[in-house]
DNA sequence: TCTATATTTGACCAAAAGGTTAAACTAAAT
DNA sequence: ATTTAGTTTAACCTTTTGGTCAAATATAGA
């Protein structure tokens, strides 16, 4: 018998499957389409256990919704956060992002979707990061910026959605993007990668 | 006994009325996370209704798809189909695209995160739009414009993701968006009437 | 080895949710 | 007024699904 391709590698503990496996599904399907079943098998595990080590699927979920945005926050924040001047912060941003989307291709989907599904979780896990004046800092930047005549008068709420709009929503709407191209899989892997310049040299240009 | 705010209005049909209802609690919640009871209760009739009207969830669901993609596509073919210069393509998109994203503020999320459950979906739906050639005679239009030195040499692919990006994703976004800024929902609203004027100068300076 | 603790399982359970049905109601046609 | 076709309802059925439990198995310590 043939073995199937699970999340099942041996050395990882029943817990790291379990969360592994939790992660594939909750991000393809969703929280409320994703069946406890579904996790258990993609896990090689009886279901029961799911229940051993979370208590129920809203604490899994909860689990699997943290690792995701804790995976995404730090290297956005690391660029953003950092002193550099405002038009070498763009190519490392569009770098560092678009390399963690190819990794977690399903990642931005799932968040959005699920903010939408549970607002409330929108304060949980942002507001820690909405209050750390990371917004204020790109805002004074941006306008030093100009005054400093480095770049033209621009709202930088615009020009910050501008930027995080190309380089989120092309995974966003991957599988669109496969077939109006149209791509194959390595393709769109490839045009994510040309996207690093690609972004940066239009945004830049259009300052 | 005060009203509750229903999608009843009695001069509509039965079939108008759960179409809107269902509307409504799809766009919200997803195929996987509508109730059939909760629209039932949204279009206040009995839930055996929907099943007369419509057989099961499944083809109430595709109906209400359907309605959302017709109200969406022609208005955008409409622009990409015309003869007019790119450079004035460009406002014209943004400004139906924006309008019609302001009056259904939750179709994209919805389209996006359908595609994906289910992508066999996009097949049925983008099929004969795919093939109808818009594709290609957008990129034509730009290769022109690029040999008439009107704009700088540029991949049409990427410059139709960066048009549609910025314009569709600030609204799957909202949600974050008006957490970050912070802005009212008015002040949303006006964030993104604003971007009629702003992405569309954005877009040509950077050509 | 024997015992205690942690892990894992198959069998069940109760609630939720989609779907069905037969009967009641309405309104138009005869 | 009666019939007929279309509409609406309350009650019910079946399947799915999240969740539980007691028993079995493995693991480690005395």
């Amino acid at each position: 018998m043939i073995e199937r391709s699970k999340s099942t590698d041996n050395q990882m503990t029943t817990e790291e499957k379990i969360m592994n496996a939790a992660s594939l599904v909750f991000m393809k399907k969703g929280m409320d389409g994703a069946r406890m079943q579904e996790i258990a098998d993609e896990a090689g595990i009886n279901k029961a256990l799911l229940h051993y080590y979370f208590r129920n699927k809203e604490k899994l979920f909860e689990a699997v919704f943290k690792r995701a945005f804790d995976k995404l926050m730090p290297p956005l924040l690391e660029v953003f956060n950092s002193d550099i001047p405002i038009l070498e912060k763009i190519p490392r941003f569009l770098n560092l992002h678009v390399t963690f989307l190819r990794e977690n291709p399903n990642a931005p989907q799932f968040i959005l979707f699920e903010i939408q599904r549970n607002p409330q979780m929108i304060m949980e896990f942002f507001a820690p990061l909405i209050h750390s004046g990371v917004i204020d800092q790109f805002k004074e930047g941006v306008q030093k910026s100009i005054e400093k005549g480095e770049i033209r008068p621009i709202d930088p709420i615009h020009l910050l959605v501008n930027i995080i709009s190309m380089s989120v929503f092309p995974m966003v709407a991957r599988n669109l993007i496969m077939e109006f191209a149209p791509f194959s899989p390595t393709e769109f892997d490839q045009f994510m990668e040309e996207r690093k310049t690609s972004v940066s040299q239009f945004i830049i240009k259009s300052l």
